[in-house]
DNA sequence: GCTTAATGGTTGCTTTTGTAACTAACAAGC
DNA sequence: GCTTGTTAGTTACAAAAGCAACCATTAAGC
């Protein structure tokens, strides 16, 4: 993969998937953005709620290994949106539990689907035997 | 990969690209940032134009996918750093080729054996038998 | 030739990200 | 119980990306 003499992008791992995460994630953004105005961390922060159920900032932090600052602002604008609740924890008064209101619930539900159906556009021209090998190998080089 | 029941962030292709992605890249990143302080931008341009050869900021538009505005700010970048020339089309004025100075060559060659390096680690945890198998999933998400 | 359209590239302005400094709340040592 | 250090989260400022409007040059239509 590596020991063609001269070096070439195309052979370049960080390189592909640059290219591959770009295009693959614009193309999906680009399907629901139309829909609900969602910044992709938004997107992913409603989608660790969606999924994992009642998260604090730094659980999402850890998990969707993002920025602090990045999950602040998220948090931020999906609670103006509404699409979810804020609530001060008694043990300790820094942390807020985070949760989907009703209509977060529902945005993510039917995100939710919509990503599976472009999931499943995307690996369809992946050769059945060779898609859980794209997901393990995708998983070990993200060190998930 | 798909098929179970709640949707799962860990089966999302474009999500683990992206994580993968970002990992991989910011890990190459620390290691020569130090070095040359290059941005990611101005780095792919000098790779290609270290790969193949003089090109128009057009060219590399087209084959390393960035938007004119990124490339233009790149060139311009690279040129006040003396790692190009650049020299205007008899042909149409309008265009300029871009060449590496000797200067840009070194960095690119030194940069080059880098990324050939962190490559090699990078896919020494995966199979050998998989490593063309990767190459190929990942050409064929980016459409490349 | 002259007007109109298209192309290569740049610039200006807005949005988003990254980084560091900061506040508030808690925990530990003494 | 009061300093000292941590941790959760926010905010302010700087760097970078995205987008649209913009020259300059060339190509096309007539």
């Amino acid at each position: 993969m590596s020991d063609q003499d001269p070096f070439d992008l195309l052979h370049f791992v960080p390189y592909l998937l640059n290219q591959a995460a770009e295009r693959t994630s614009r193309e999906f953004e680009a399907l629901d953005k139309a829909k609900y105005k969602l910044l992709r961390t938004e997107w992913r922060v409603l989608f660790h709620l969606g999924r994992y159920g009642e998260l604090t900032a730094s659980d999402i932090c850890a998990r969707a290994r993002l920025h602090k600052t990045k999950v602040s602002r998220a948090v931020h604008a999906l609670h103006v949106k509404r699409y979810i609740t804020r609530t001060t924890l008694p043990d300790d008064r820094r942390q807020e539990m985070l949760a989907l209101t009703r209509a977060g619930a529902a945005t993510f539900q039917d995100l939710a689907a919509e990503a599976e159906r472009f999931n499943a556009a995307l690996i369809a021209d992946v050769a059945p035997a060779d898609r859980q090998k794209l997901q393990d190998l995708l998983t070990q080089l993200a060190k998930l």
